[in-house]
DNA sequence: TTGATCCCCATGGGGTCCCATGCTATCCCA
DNA sequence: TGGGATAGCATGGGACCCCATGGGGATCAA
């Protein structure tokens, strides 16, 4: 399995945390990232998420475009810059900060959707 | 056998197994899914099912359309985000979540329909 | 001390694995 | 050609394991 596939519910504890489904950590484990790679979408209320393969996916996109121009800046804001590197604990969960939680409207539970190379977070 | 033919009627055991039919893990196997792959068909209230030449042929889909658009995010989620990856267990049955059962109206069995490169599941 | 972050252990239930049974269709041999 | 043997496949059920979730406690910074 080397794709981010199907969709599952899981719960903030009260701490904040919440498990990555256990199919996606074996996706990002593979990968060779130790953590997820999130940045609000761009076209949705929601968290755009991955590994080194996302990433790697940005930078060629942003390539293609010229250097220094208005475009590129404003893609590299809005993916790298506005991008988080979530930890992943040893039982598989990540720590939403309050204001990401509250930035992306995420309640008590959040889903995780599969779009084969990132997966995204929403709320249900 | 490399396409899946013909049809057969299964029946959902207590537990919510249902034996997929022995010809169409041939093909699974040849294709080298350990699983199966199914999401609700665009089309029919019915699931799509295939390995690894049907994911193929989604990811070779969503190539054509540009990247970080809604189209692409949209037919990513229906594709990948709604699919489920059902794993087979020793006897060559799959699991079926009593919510997957309900949202395709499946009762106690199960029609199983080759379609050559991927095969779908009905109600009778 | 207080709060934040991380590490470790505990638990319960849903899924998965393994063993067992019954049926059917095909094969083999008289 | 017919009947018993046999292998393959669908179906049942018990037991175990993994995973999602909860919580305690250690470490460090303010």
């Amino acid at each position: 399995m080397d794709r981010f596939l199907s969709n599952f519910t899981h719960r903030f504890d009260a701490k904040g945390r919440i498990s990555i489904p256990a199919s996606f950590r074996q996706v990002l484990t593979k990968d060779g990232f130790a953590g997820v790679y999130a940045y609000p979408s761009l076209d949705a209320p929601a968290l755009d998420c991955g590994g080194n393969a996302l990433i790697a996916e940005i930078d060629s996109l942003l390539q293609t475009m010229p250097p220094y121009s208005q475009a590129r800046d404003a893609f590299a804001t809005a993916l790298l810059g506005m991008s988080e590197v979530l930890r992943l604990d040893s039982e598989g969960r990540v720590f939403f900060e309050e204001r990401l939680k509250t930035a992306m409207g995420l309640g008590s539970e959040a889903v995780f959707v599969g779009q084969g190379h990132k997966f995204q977070i929403w709320e249900p």
